[in-house]
DNA sequence: TGCGAAACGCGACGCGAGTCGCATTAAGAT
DNA sequence: ATCTTAATGCGACTCGCGTCGCGTTTCGCA
């Protein structure tokens, strides 16, 4: 949402949008393929059909192009489970988790992402709003679990988003030890445990 | 300790152990004063003394000095807490974690590292191996618990120091999210529920 | 104490990332 | 339709990382 509306410069409409749009598709194509350590302007330069002054300009660098493609991958959906059960929902949520960042085919786009985003400011922002949005849709899972009276009202629902996947992506970007399908049931347990003790609900004090 | 005894190679003692010395020494200074995507190879050089083509020719480059630094740095001891209380223990093993990486001094070195690390295979290993280590010295809260009676026997110690912290790294090192004190309470407090619950012990299927 | 070899110092080179000034295209306004 | 100018295309240039070949030091050993 909001990729337009945010143009204070004189001429962003047309062309621009048009060589917006073919940078992006050759940047995720690029880290996918080379992983981020392999991400040159001059291959997505070539790739796009963009010269590479115009990237420099533009986006400044390599960091500016995965910022870019990650406020793109931002506004996608994201398919959230409804199973009537917290744990059961959360489980969900850390099993494809799990599914897509141990994907052979799926894993390396988000991973290089992730991980190029951490290097420079504006991938840090990028990737922060990312995740923000993430945590937004699938707090939902909370907040129809606090409508059934499965957990205290003014739960803060993407805390215990993050509760539940926290461990798995410190297992992923952090500490690099081994995660398993086992793992993932675990830390949605205890997510959901810890929920409906009130943990999450501000008068918890 | 345990610097001389693991080289297989002809020889590595002697001119060789005191480079090494210097050159760590020097890559965790440049490391702490410019962070990581200011640290070259050149500098380190320059600092410890030790010519260019002598650091690439023993480690390779940046990746192979931030592994060097991190082994080195994984043997130091940690001050463990004893409080008679296991949230007691995890809310100030998490409260310290949260003062090391925050604060302006302590926290740049060990966030370089750890964002160094995972940017090479060489790097992630000495990581996964930091944390391994840190992780087992941990467990030693969650077994006295356990011998307290507060934990059910067989509950896996390190795992339930990963499942307090993992949300502060999270923050810290995945999402960017703001981190602070009340946040580093409430994962010790999730885990230690957790814990007693009998998530981390095997037999709780 | 003297010898062979490994480790290091040294300087020059190749190569690729990033920058700069100018020409060209096309978007937006009249 | 035409004009203004923002945005892009273009190629040459600079600079720093990483490498290579050779001379020198010193470690290990007899």
């Amino acid at each position: 949402m909001s990729e337009e509306s945010r143009t204070p410069s004189p001429r962003p409409g047309g062309r621009s949008a048009r060589v917006r749009t073919e940078v992006v598709t050759a940047t995720l194509a690029e880290v996918t393929e080379k992983g981020y350590d392999g991400l040159t302007v001059d291959a997505v330069a070539a790739r796009s059909g963009v010269h590479k002054a115009t990237l420099y300009r533009r986006w400044g660098g390599v960091d500016g192009l995965v910022a870019e493609a990650l406020t793109a991958s931002a506004d996608q959906p994201w398919p959230l489970p409804d199973t009537g059960d917290l744990a059961g929902d959360l489980r969900l949520i850390t099993r494809e988790v799990f599914a897509v960042f141990t994907d052979p085919d799926l894993g390396p786009t988000p991973t290089a992402l992730i991980a190029a985003a951490q290097r420079s400011d504006t991938g840090a922002t990028a990737l922060r709003a990312f995740f923000t949005a993430r945590h937004r849709q699938a707090a939902t899972v909370a907040e129809r679990a606090i409508e059934r009276g499965e957990l205290p009202a003014g739960t803060d629902g993407a805390e215990v988003v993050r509760a539940a996947t926290a461990p798995l992506y410190y297992r992923l970007f952090v500490s690099g030890e081994p995660l398993d399908a086992r793992t993932a049931e675990r830390a949605a347990d205890a997510a959901a445990l810890a929920a409906r003790a009130g943990l999450f609900a501000p008068e918890a004090d």
